[in-house]
DNA sequence: GATTGATACTAAAACGATTTAGCAAAACCC
DNA sequence: GGGTTTTGCTAAATCGTTTTAGTATCAATC
């Protein structure tokens, strides 16, 4: 119980402490005691102090000693928010798994896994600028402050941004201001005269740039401009409590653009509980980040990131820089796709 | 370019091609050369070898030796399938990051991450059966193929399976039988007559079960079979062709059970194009494994696993399990919570 | 009483990278 | 031309674990 909280406990401390050598704990520990033929007596007071020194083995040392000598093992890591929709982290993590695999001859060995920060607090990362977790990172869904952070820091390994414009890395996403545009193209011309976009308080840059692309669009093609609702948070929920309001203030609104699907989703609630029809009443366009889009009744209008084009892009990139055959950044800018559906 | 495919290439073997010593190309790759005082020459050579000799660096190697002597770095995982929904499993991994920062105390250090494997060929992921990459596991999503696999080996690390029951793993899950049987009742009491229960193609143990126990309860009630309609898969569209198919043969149906929200998504849109009204014509209830089940139309009323009570034990036993404070596998049973919305 | 065979352990090397301390040669200074 | 400084590099230790080869002790055998 006496759990020495000072250093990490090691084999080699725990040897000492029973008074045997490394290798006999070593021998313990792989639960290979018998075929060593290490004494009874030995073996329970090793597994003993194992249990009473609170030993967590060491996955470093683990893997590096365990290593076939043929096998190149290759981390790659897609990071994350906690806060963001995974459904698209899933798809990317897929295909960089899929093209990982076939880059994966013999000698060749590619695992790949999602790891989460807080949004906004991605410098918090354990072991981010240590070039010892990831051989290669993809990194989205950050917020201003990631970005800010990102800027200033150029990362010891290969890293590919998506959905930011960073001058230090390479970036994938969106062409700027044509999701936007394009949504607006759609509501206007289906004869919206009164559109609204529906925006999280806290805008990430590509949601910043849909946003102010629509507006602009709207601007130039009516005259005036576009009211502007903004929910609490990214949630249906956020969605649906700031519609309402605005709904029920009487404010006109014959077309809405959501820059998430899950404001949109939370939108069709509110349009709904107000008595109103989609699109009859209200039109609605999101732009393509939910998985169900498709099942929303009715079916979801989207413009957005045209996901196959830049996944393959990301991967591309990200074996290019592990490879060295890229080392300077360089941004690619992949047009929406659109896919019209009942609600526009 | 002359890429020796034989075994990874390392630092010794790219200073061996130079002429230099292992030293100065670590130098190089740390970009920490000017520091040092290497020549320019020099450092173009190296950089030179490093690219045609494809050079990736060894991260368990790195990471050995850069650690903090005071920091214990502990690896965490979630193993999923690539066909499983994530919203779920991000929910664990919150909980479990979480948790595991609340342990965190000065010197001890969290990493969680998400791993996937192809859905019945978990044997095959990389690493699984040494004890070099994780810490610790969560492992859900498993299809028969893949519990038969666990059942006949013990991995040598900290294991808690979720949602599936092992004799030799520490399992968390639903109450058995308690899913199907509350959700036939909720539409039993309801009225209706001709229960419908619908599954994919391939099940999952849970899937299985809430099927099984859901028929078993109608027939002790009605006297009469419920209807099994098997869809092709998961999705909401495997779904919504299934339970098209079944409506428009003409069989009666004035009740669903859905064994995942997806396919209760997918029979949504059946029903509706049916011309039928939920819950009117035909109630329905679903598990609550979808993020949106209270953004359905109408809300889905669901019968399932109580998420915070089964993370939260499968974190505390997993954490007990690394501490060797349990040894013995046991299996923890959590009745489903019932969620009661409009669709039922 | 030397030989063999178990039994119960240990010493040392190895995995691949980084860093610290230090060495040799060249350049500079007076 | 002796001393100092700068330049450009290397040797060796280290991280924590596992494994291979080997050693020491004791009992049984001839």
């Amino acid at each position: 119980m006496a759990r020495s909280d000072q250093r990490p406990v090691t084999v080699h401390m725990i040897a000492e402490h029973v008074g045997v050598s490394a290798s006999a704990v070593s021998t313990v520990l792989a639960g290979r005691h018998e075929e060593r033929r290490l004494a009874l007596a030995t073996v329970e007071k090793i597994r003993k102090a194992v249990r009473d020194l609170g030993y967590v083995p060491n996955v470093a040392a683990r893997r590096l000693r365990a290593q076939d000598p043929e096998v190149h093992h290759i981390e790659l890591g897609i990071l994350t928010s906690f806060e963001a929709p995974l459904f698209l982290v899933s798809r990317v993590l897929r295909q960089v798994q899929r093209m990982a695999d076939a880059r994966t001859g013999p000698g060749r060995n590619f695992s790949v896994s999602i790891a989460m920060f807080h949004a906004g607090r991605l410098r918090e990362m354990a072991g981010l600028r240590e070039a010892s977790r990831f051989n290669g990172v993809v990194i989205t869904n950050t917020l201003p402050a990631d970005d800010a952070f990102l800027a200033t820091t150029t990362l010891p390994y290969a890293v590919v941004v998506l959905g930011r414009r960073l001058p230090n890395y390479c970036c994938v996403l969106d062409t700027p201001g044509e999701s936007g545009r394009r949504a607006a193209e759609i509501l206007l011309g289906r004869g919206c005269r009164r559109p609204v976009v529906l925006t999280p308080a806290l805008l990430t840059e590509s949601t910043a740039e849909r946003a102010q692309a629509f507006c602009a669009t709207v601007r130039a093609q009516t005259g005036s401009e576009a009211a502007r609702v903004v929910a609490a948070g990214f949630t249906p929920t956020n969605g649906a409590e700031a519609l309402r309001a605005h709904l029920s203030a009487g404010r006109i609104c014959d077309g809405l653009y959501a820059v998430t699907d899950g404001l949109a989703l939370g939108a069709y609630q509110a349009i709904k509980d107000a008595g109103r029809k989609i699109p009859k009443d209200i039109a609605v366009v999101g732009v393509g980040d939910h998985e169900h889009a498709d099942f929303f009744d009715p079916p979801l209008t989207c413009v957005g990131p045209s996901n196959e084009t830049i996944v393959e892009q990301i991967v591309t990139q990200l074996f290019d820089l592990m490879n060295r055959r890229r080392v300077k950044p360089v941004e690619t800018l992949v047009p929406p796709s659109v896919v019209m559906r009942a609600s526009a």
